[in-house]
DNA sequence: GACCAGGGTAACT
DNA sequence: AGTTACCATGGT
């Protein structure tokens, strides 16, 4: 493997959780303190002590890192600031704050995002990475091996696009294989481009998205948050439905629409932040099941 | 064997 | 506009 950096210092990034808090797919757990992480075309692994505020990651550089790594990994957001703001809403929020000081929200890629959140539709995380690993050693190229193991780059919109609706249901995605053969030809032909999203409000960008067959709100919500950096949307799912009923609503059953009003104004420009503290808290507690 | 999973679509009222 | 059955697959 190539060299190593350390990142030294960083109060709010746990590997653990940035990595479990459902917005990524892409990593495998090595040891006991490792992860190795498919991004980028490339493979790192990822080593944190437990309590530790440094983190080695492995299979990069120097220029790398600010080339590629500080944008992905978002280190030029003040986190403790977001922190700040959340907790002094309510004992909730603290709480769930206190838990997952340490998640950070990545700046993925459009594309696997979209496709990934598509898989994601009614499925468990296990699931879903299974989902991928199939789509990307079926579709995608193989990169040098590390440790012996040989991961595969994320497909692209060409290789799905000229794919079999029948080959990519062997990838075990069910009935979302049409989904991803909308997906995959919506941007190869230009119906969508994805980059232009970024410079796009959140409402555009939205409803640009949801053109796509099997892609409503929520996944698109995802999409917005993981790739998009948009970070007032508050994509909610079984978990973030429950655990906002359970601490907001006295349990009682509400709409999404309902659900979604309640994030923009309780939460406003942080929903975003807000939403993956929430989720890393019900989920690893099992909350409200 | 029913029920659930980081939901969405199409076909109903 | 607001419900509801159905959708593949694997785990509990």
């Amino acid at each position: 493997m190539k060299n190593a950096v350390i990142l030294k210092d960083n109060d709010h990034f746990n590997v653990q959780q940035i990595l479990e808090s459902g917005q990524i797919f892409r990593f495998e757990e090595i040891g006991k303190m490792g992860y190795s992480l498919v991004a980028k075309q490339k493979v790192i692994k990822l080593i944190q002590q437990k309590e530790s505020t440094s983190i080695m990651i492995h299979g990069t550089s120097m220029g790398e890192m600010e080339e590629i790594w500080r944008y992905y990994f978002d280190l030029d957001t003040d986190y403790q600031n977001i922190i700040d703001t959340l907790a002094a809403k309510d004992a909730h929020m603290k709480a769930a704050i206190k838990f997952g000081e340490g998640i950070r929200i990545l700046k993925q890629e459009p594309w696997e995002m979209l496709i990934s959140f598509i898989i994601s539709q009614n499925k468990a995380i296990p699931q879903i990475k299974q989902c991928i690993k199939n789509l990307s050693e079926r579709f995608g190229l193989p990169l040098e091996p590390v440790d012996d193991q040989v991961h595969y780059t994320f497909p692209t919109p060409e290789a799905l696009a000229q794919a079999s609706e029948e080959a990519i249901r062997e990838c075990k995605v069910g009935f979302r294989a049409p989904y991803i053969l909308d997906a995959a030809r919506k941007v190869t032909d230009g119906t969508i481009v994805l980059n232009e999203l970024y410079t796009l409000t959140t409402e555009e960008a939205r409803a640009k998205l949801m053109t796509i067959k099997g892609v409503g709100p929520k996944i698109a919500d995802c999409i917005l948050l993981f790739a998009y950096s948009k970070m007032e949307v508050f994509p909610a799912d079984v978990w973030i439905k429950r655990v906002v009923e359970g601490l907001y609503f006295k349990g009682e059953n509400i709409k999404l629409k309902e659900l979604q009003s309640f994030a923009k104004e309780y939460f406003g420009e942080l929903a975003g932040y807000a939403q993956q503290y929430l989720f890393f808290y019900a989920r690893e507690n099992g909350l409200f099941k």
